[in-house]
DNA sequence: TTGAAAGCGCTAACAC
DNA sequence: GTGTTAGCGCTTTCAA
């Protein structure tokens, strides 16, 4: 029951302001079908077709009852609604095999964190694993999922050209297609959730430039396949646009590409040669094999930022060879796309275009609460 | 249907691993109280009583229908059970007025957006709000609350001894209530949804640590009014034990207490005194008042962090006088308090007793991620 | 084209 | 103590 002087009615809720007491009440009645139906003296089963758009209704009777849907603001109430839902809803995922790439491992409890919310609802969740270094394995893997036949599915479109396809393969079955952890070229898939990797450069860029005022800054890529070939020039982009932006002298970047097992022997060679290094850049999660070779080799008083709360990358945090890690929430980004896909399903609610997660910076001493 | 070697069920779900194939699927049956009592061969009356702990059930068919609920690991179907539910619940906030203080708007934000979430489940929420200099004020609006006899309450203890007795003044009446944004004693309350004040000052030590290799670090309080005391001393407390861990004499760390209005002339006069300063530390979201007094007194070279991403300190932020915010996540901290006592209430979920929330490290370059 | 009726799983009032 | 029954709001079937 609302009554005041300024009544900002949005919704079914209103929010009363009263000198400095603020009251939200609800709307004074919650109608339902059955209202409906008395106000338009028509029944229940009538109202229901005119709400599913079913057809068999007069243009009387859907006049009628539009209007009093319009006038009411009508709004269904999901509880019941799912009630009767004996359907059994499929949520197919497409996900690196997180024993090959421990990365992964975070992307996997997020979707079955997210599916347990969804068991009463009647959601599955099933997780089809592909090789991450392997174009023929991701491509294998997606029939197998493909042939389940889902309702909705989640990938992670690490291969462009083959994501592609797998993509385009679901919209012709209609089935809705959301991506995580990188984009493919924008619009094929009905939806991505994940980080603007091009700002999460200049995140990087940004922290080691109020570290170091000077000197020359290193980017590394490390290659261990082609995976993430997308995912670090993005990352490159945003780290080097940001030095350009400043339009300085007093900082030089370099990229550097090296494979994981020339990393030992190149890199302190490297280090070696360009004594006037200062800082760098680790585009992958694999940053605690720089520390490693900084350690070994006994390089100090560089500064070191990297991807990803991997349990070795924060033991280099605790023992500050690594000064930053950037979180790229893959929990979060699962649990969110799952929870999507499910309320699509569900409730028929749209599937966001792009949904960016907050790109999280860590140190030692905040890692935990990131970890829970 | 799982069929599988190994097949590892909890709960209602099964998560059978084959080859690289993940799949979660559902537990064949999920059982009804029409199940269950046609398991016991009672009817479902009784299943309820026994559900409910409502008594009024012989011991033979008290001990027959729990066998069978341990037996199948009943869940309840949340849906069904809330769609019998007409109880209109009401949950109470005593907030800070925003008007007064800018910082508590997002709080104000997180509680409207949590309770559009929990609309269809009848739960209503009321924010009456108090002047957060004024004990008096804090006193008088609770009693506005509890004559609204509310189902449930979020507070924002700020005076200690007041919010003490406000919450025991609940209690009395069973009302549950979670305090946000700082803890009171423990145990008080039946829960607390914020940050560890502690950690956050040291991720703001670690943070100066990492810009500043040596020179005098200098926190700050500033005192408007006395409600942050505990909060100002906490921070400076894990502030202070980072640098004493260090265990080095290459920082000198000091305190300085300044009112908001002799900021202007005293904190000049102070760096000017102590030309060795390379770091501030402001313990409050008021660090936009002290990176007015470096801008305009002309002091650079000097690292400010500071707290909370209000519009000022993000305009600092950006002109690089702030070089990072800490953000106590104001919003998420009312979301997830309003969240809690909703499913408190609806599902009798358990509140748990303390919910710590990242401490997000924030710069010019991802500040706009967290304000979305 | 329409309305009546059964039922989703759970709750609670009411007889016995 | 216990079982029966009538809903909650919505969907769906079926007969008219």
């Amino acid at each position: 029951m609302c009554s005041s002087t300024q009544n900002m009615c949005s919704n079914t809720y209103c929010f009363v302001k009263i000198s400095t007491v603020l009251y939200i009440c609800e709307n004074e009645k919650k109608y339902t079908i059955k209202d409906i139906a008395a106000l338009a003296g028509v029944s229940k089963g009538t109202v229901d077709r005119v709400l599913h758009k079913r057809g068999k209704v007069s243009e009387e009777a859907l006049a009628k009852v539009n209007r009093i849907l319009e006038d009411i603001d009508y709004k269904p109430n999901v509880i019941a609604r799912n009630l009767k839902n004996n359907k059994d809803y499929h949520i197919g995922v497409l996900l690196p095999n997180p024993d090959i790439d421990n990365y992964w491992k975070r992307c996997k409890e997020g979707i079955l964190s997210a599916s347990q919310v969804f068991m009463p609802f009647n959601v599955n969740v099933t997780i089809v694993t592909y090789d991450p270094r392997s174009t023929v394995s991701f491509k294998k893997k997606h029939q197998v999922l493909l042939k389940q036949n889902p309702d909705a599915v989640l990938l992670a479109p690490l291969f462009y050209k083959e994501a592609k396809k797998a993509i385009s393969d679901y919209k012709k079955l209609n089935i809705p297609v959301l991506t995580f952890n990188n984009q493919v070229s924008p619009e094929i898939a009905d939806g991505f959730v994940g980080q603007d990797l091009i700002q999460s450069g200049r995140v990087a860029a940004k922290l080691l430039h109020s570290m170091i005022k000077t000197g020359d800054i290193t980017i590394i890529h490390i290659n261990e396949d082609i995976t993430n070939a997308l995912h670090m020039q993005q990352k490159e982009k945003g780290f080097t646009t940001y030095f350009k932006e400043l339009n300085t002298s007093l900082f030089k970047i370099t990229t550097l590409q090296i494979e994981a097992k020339k990393l030992q022997t190149a890199l302190p060679e490297y280090l070696n040669s360009h004594p006037n290094t200062k800082g760098l850049f680790i585009t992958t999660s694999k940053s605690y094999l720089v520390a490693q070779t900084l350690e070994t080799a006994n390089f100090s008083d560089i500064s070191l930022i990297g991807y990803d709360l991997l349990d070795l990358n924060i033991d280099y945090l605790k023992s500050e060879i690594i000064t930053f890690l950037i979180n790229q929430n893959p929990k979060q980004q699962t649990y969110l796309g799952i929870t999507k896909l499910a309320e699509h399903l569900i409730y028929q609610n749209e599937i966001k275009k792009k949904t960016l997660l907050p790109i999280d910076i860590i140190n030692s001493e905040n890692f935990s609460l990131y970890i829970q």
